[in-house]
DNA sequence: TTGAAAGCGCTACCAT
DNA sequence: ATGGTAGCGCTTTCAA
């Protein structure tokens, strides 16, 4: 189905029918609405390739916006996944998903991207070196990462305010009046860990609280939240509460703590995870933590490529999204 | 970056770019050598839109291949989708995204689709009616559906044997000694609930044991099960063992036994779940459940695009695949 | 094996 | 407001 064939079945031209699905274009109301009829009833769709072919170097756009992911296993991924491609949709883009297992694939995998003409690229991948998009900056595809910023602060990034958010869980712990507190790391060279564990022993020390007890996961997954909580048992039995550096991983302590070690949360320890994940409401668990802002943070990410759309360059830059305490049973 | 700019770089022809990028084309080793060395230096990729333009139309095709869902909270849709999106990459595709919030929008949504060229279409929305996918059918776009079979058979499918699972669920419960059994049914009109009852109560009046209780939790997920539990709690504490319809409502169940009920599983109450999430296998539950196939299915899928990508037509149908008992401590 | 040229479906710019 | 036409980047004939 083309343009010519919809043009035939309405006796019109091929213009009149590409100006039929052109916002704002001069033809008669009534002809556009012939057009679109028939259209319809053909089952025909300008075919976005050859739009975007054919339009001018300078707004040329394919609407298309690729998605960079490495794992959907985890919890928190998956929802801020929804709730990205939700948000692209709706202004109109087209989600592509790129799941890349390996880091060596990346740079073949963007330059694969920049073959299906993509706007833009998302990176939802906490754990990968900046240094492999440099495909990106040499392609000049506009990028924005999630969760983790480069560290030679050329790449767009969001993220949440990890520092505040150590802030918060010990501003909670503290209001409890609780003393001795730990902290469950999970990839002891995670970013994201490091920087809540700086805000967590800051705020303790502020407060005229002991550093605190850092306990590591290696991990951010459920399991090396059990095993850690079961391996070093003694040290969590002396403690009044931890502040996990995710909800998976504190899930994983609580139940540890609830099978093995038969220790009662909140009354023996107190337990405040971070993410907030959809399981974190869950009756079993009704974990208090520390939410990601996610649906401001998809907010930043499209105004940040939009700013790369627009040659805004000058203004783009690590944004940093305040998260927010959800106290609940634990 | 275009091939004209690659040619005038090595000072051959578009041509020979053109063929040093095409499998078995007509070219010396040593130009298409220099030809991919230049492309690779200026970070030149074949704009894949344009190529599918000027491809002859018989083996035209974009690699571009829808997937259609609605939910990603469900933990089973989200384990899928991860499967799916890496076996349609591993095989040369790439997936775009379409994330259904409203049925009416499928039909438009399609259509927008076809505008992209894509070459194929999975849905995995086992709640949307067949009747939405007519678009698809209109366009001969190539559809499979996951989840759920087209009433009238005319979309290919494929689905885990519903009927199966709860036949081994039975099995398993009756292999306990059990016989006062209960089902807990997701939304009473879904397919897959009616047919895992179907397989659930016929094995049990095979074995001679009672029809089992139904209870009526209305949705899939985690809150459903919890609620269902708390409110059915007489109808539960009467019964030696339940097979819930999903993992979710399975471990909804299990929580409200242990912190409502004071109810002990598996000693008082046997549970057995179906899809086989990566939580049941979290410490903190244990969940025995009828495992649905993924890796199976995913591969069946494939194969029925294929198929309708070489015009086999008359083999096409609606696949069951088996599921497997996953035992664990519930 | 190679380069030239036609044409894929479309939009944008011409004239009208 | 309308129809004709050039040309987007590419693959593929066709001659050579």
């Amino acid at each position: 189905m083309t343009a010519s064939d919809v043009a035939a079945h309405v006796g019109l031209s091929r213009s009149a029918v590409s100006r039929a699905f052109t916002e704002g274009a001069s033809i008669h109301p009534d002809k556009r609405q012939r057009i679109l009829a028939a259209a319809k009833e053909l089952g025909y769709q300008p075919n976005f390739f050859a739009r975007t072919l054919s339009t001018p170097a300078q707004r040329k756009c394919s609407n298309l916006v690729a998605i960079l992911t490495s794992d959907f296993s985890n919890p928190y991924q998956s929802y801020l996944f929804e709730e990205l491609s939700t948000a692209l949709q709706l202004s109109g883009k087209q989600p592509m998903l790129l799941n890349v297992k390996q880091a060596e694939d990346l740079d073949q995998a963007i330059l694969r991207l920049s073959g299906y003409q993509v706007d833009g690229v998302i990176a939802v991948m906490g754990s990968l070196p900046a240094a492999s998009f440099s495909q990106c900056l040499k392609l000049s595809l506009p990028l924005v990462t999630m969760g983790r910023a480069d560290e030679r602060g050329r790449i767009p990034s969001v993220q949440t305010d990890n520092y505040r958010a150590g802030q918060l869980a010990a501003q909670h712990l503290l209001e409890a009046g609780l003393t001795r507190l730990g902290f469950v790391c999970g990839r002891a060279d995670g970013q994201a860990s490091i920087e809540r564990l700086a805000g967590f022993g800051d705020a303790l020390t502020e407060h005229r609280g002991d550093a605190p007890q850092v306990l590591h996961a290696g991990r951010y997954g459920y399991s090396a939240g059990f095993e850690v909580a079961t391996r070093e048992l003694e040290v969590l039995r002396r403690l009044e509460g931890v502040f996990c550096a995710s909800d998976a991983l504190a899930m994983g302590l609580l139940d540890s703590c609830r099978e093995v070690a038969n220790l009662n949360v909140p009354r023996q320890l107190r337990v405040i995870g971070c993410d907030d994940v959809p399981q974190a409401a869950w009756q079993g668990y009704q974990l208090s933590t520390v939410a990601q802002p996610v649906a401001d943070m998809v907010a930043a990410v499209l105004s940040l490529l939009e700013k790369q759309w627009q040659g805004l360059h000058s203004e783009l830059a690590a944004v940093r999204v305040a998260p927010s305490l959800v106290l609940r049973r634990t």
